[in-house]
DNA sequence: ACTCGTGTTAGCTG
DNA sequence: TCAGCTAACACGAG
């Protein structure tokens, strides 16, 4: 479920099966996903507009129109579907294009989010196209524990608590350090970190597919194969591993 | 039956 | 100003 790759798998297939077509009616009735805006009026502003483009910054969608921009967020339970069936359940908001085909935001937790013209301000820069140096500021001048800095977007986009776990894991880094703490050849072996976990969850198929997602469910490092730490660290469950997250 | 959670945000507390 | 905590969403998994 979603952070980065699974955003970045929904724009790829945004891209494939939405882009150049024409919006002929949405379904914008779910009053919490659509907040603030009341039923009807997503649809007034998108309908008879053409998809232009299909973004990504971190876990948030844009999707770029002759007319409004559209922002979908999947939350943690969200997913696209494309052609879906009409009865299909949970379905929070949809799109039909003029060809026939439709878009469905399906999100039994309602955790998901569509708006128009998203305040994109508030995301710090991409996970994956943060640079090195930029990358150092946001995450080692933070006095806050590094994992709660790598779940920040406002500071980083894009990272969730199974990547930031995985990133620093692979960096041997301890997730309760602040980010001041942290030297530079450690802040670099992060970066490099994070994004070789997005990396291998675009090739896994997702964030949960990983090797090191599927030991950490089972509390064991798949490096040593012994038992994982865990605690909260930024507010949400976190497991490494003692022997070498120092 | 019961607890927990791959996300976000407002509002509050220290 | 910064960081931690809680509630809200409402379901599936273990």
């Amino acid at each position: 479920m979603p952070e980065l790759p699974e955003a970045e798998r929904a724009r790829q297939a945004l891209e494939h099966h939405a882009l150049g077509r024409v919006v002929a009616d949405a379904d914008d009735s779910d009053s919490f996903v659509c907040r603030p805006w009341a039923p009807g009026g997503l649809r007034e502003a998108l309908v008879g507009h053409r998809v232009t483009g299909v973004a990504r910054v971190g876990k948030q969608l844009l999707v770029e129109t002759d007319g409004p921009m559209l922002g979908l967020h999947l939350g943690m339970s969200g997913s696209l579907r494309f052609d879906a069936d009409p009865g299909l359940r949970f379905k929070r908001f949809a799109l039909a294009f003029t060809d026939g085909g439709n878009m469905v935001l399906r999100d039994p937790r309602r955790l998901g989010r569509v708006t128009l013209d998203p305040a994109r301000g508030r995301l710090g820069p991409d996970a994956l196209e943060v640079s090195l140096d930029r990358f150092r500021d946001l995450v080692g001048r933070s006095r806050a524990p590094v994992k709660a800095r790598l779940l920040n977007q406002q500071a980083l986009a894009g990272v969730g608590n199974l990547l930031a776990d995985e990133a620093l894991w692979r960096a041997g880094i301890d997730p309760r350090r602040r980010g001041v703490d942290l030297d530079r050849d450690e802040l670099a072996r992060l970066r490099r970190a994070v994004r070789a976990s997005i990396r291998g969850a675009l090739k896994a198929g997702g964030t949960g597919r990983s090797p090191f997602a599927r030991s950490r469910s089972l509390g064991i490092c798949p490096r040593h194969g012994s038992e994982l730490a865990m605690a909260k660290v930024g507010g949400r469950t976190t497991r490494w591993c003692p022997l070498d997250q120092t």
